[in-house]
DNA sequence: TTGCGTGCAAAGGTTTTGCATGGCA
DNA sequence: TGCCATGCAAAACCTTTGCACGCAA
């Protein structure tokens, strides 16, 4: 598990997404990025570093809507967010991060009443922000 | 946006949705089933009706994992689901339905104290079900 | 030197689209 | 008859995998 190697392309991609906590990438974003600073790496490197990262748990992957494409996130070494869930607005595409206690209370009531282990730091709820409501006026 | 002519394929995907309401079904499924039924229909034309019924509200779509197929069920012509969450096991794959006034409350928690207007229907919480963490023994 | 990392291209899987034909009204 | 619907196959898309070469240790 140990054998891994400190590489140029590796060092780019996590300090790529480091740099910009909260953003969410896609994978050709993650490409685009470095290409236009100079760095040309491939799309199957990207992938498999993405793949590490996650399982180190410093990077999470989320599902957007409709076949497009997957987002990564940065989200640290630490795991200050664990207890954190995330609002995505479905109109801006802005991702939120909410800490509560009320939403602490969530898990336990569907553990309570349905028996459900909720993992808060795998889940994304949906919506509308408040800007795009006001902004929309819907 | 009325011209549609009523079909022999139209009517035996949208009864087949509907006639097991709470079900999940792929593209896939939808298929096999009616095939064993005697009815072939191409995928095409199943891809083609659920986007209809999704537009005239009828049916809902779930991107419940990134790689896999999406999944499709009927949620009728009435709006009664609207505060269904879903539940989806990490471990099996389960998909289960919650409906509950607590998590109710969370939606208007979360448009009072954060400004967010949630889609519970848009939205997954990610998790183990009862029968697997007891199977793991977690 | 060892063996993981890289990048290209090809494969894999789901959904969409083009086009000739079939079926509803 | 006019047009939408159908179905096959091909295309489009995102992601994974195979393989030869490159590079870190």
């Amino acid at each position: 598990m140990e054998n891994s190697y400190n590489t140029k392309q590796g060092q780019l991609i996590a300090e790529l997404l480091k740099s910009e906590k909260g953003r969410h990438f896609t994978a050709d974003a993650i490409i685009s990025d470095l290409a236009s600073k100079g760095h040309k790496v491939g799309k199957a490197t990207v992938y498999r570093h993405l793949e590490k990262l996650i399982n180190a748990g410093q990077v999470r992957k989320y599902i957007v809507e409709e076949g497009t494409s997957a987002c990564y996130e940065y989200i640290g070494d630490s795991h200050e967010c664990k207890s954190h869930y995330h609002l995505k607005c479905s109109s801006c595409g802005e991702l939120l991060h909410v800490r509560c206690d009320f939403l602490d209370e969530v898990s336990s009531h569907i553990l309570g009443h349905h028996g459900f282990t909720v993992k808060p730091e795998k889940t994304v709820l949906y919506g509308i922000c408040k800007n795009c409501r006001e902004a929309e006026n819907v």
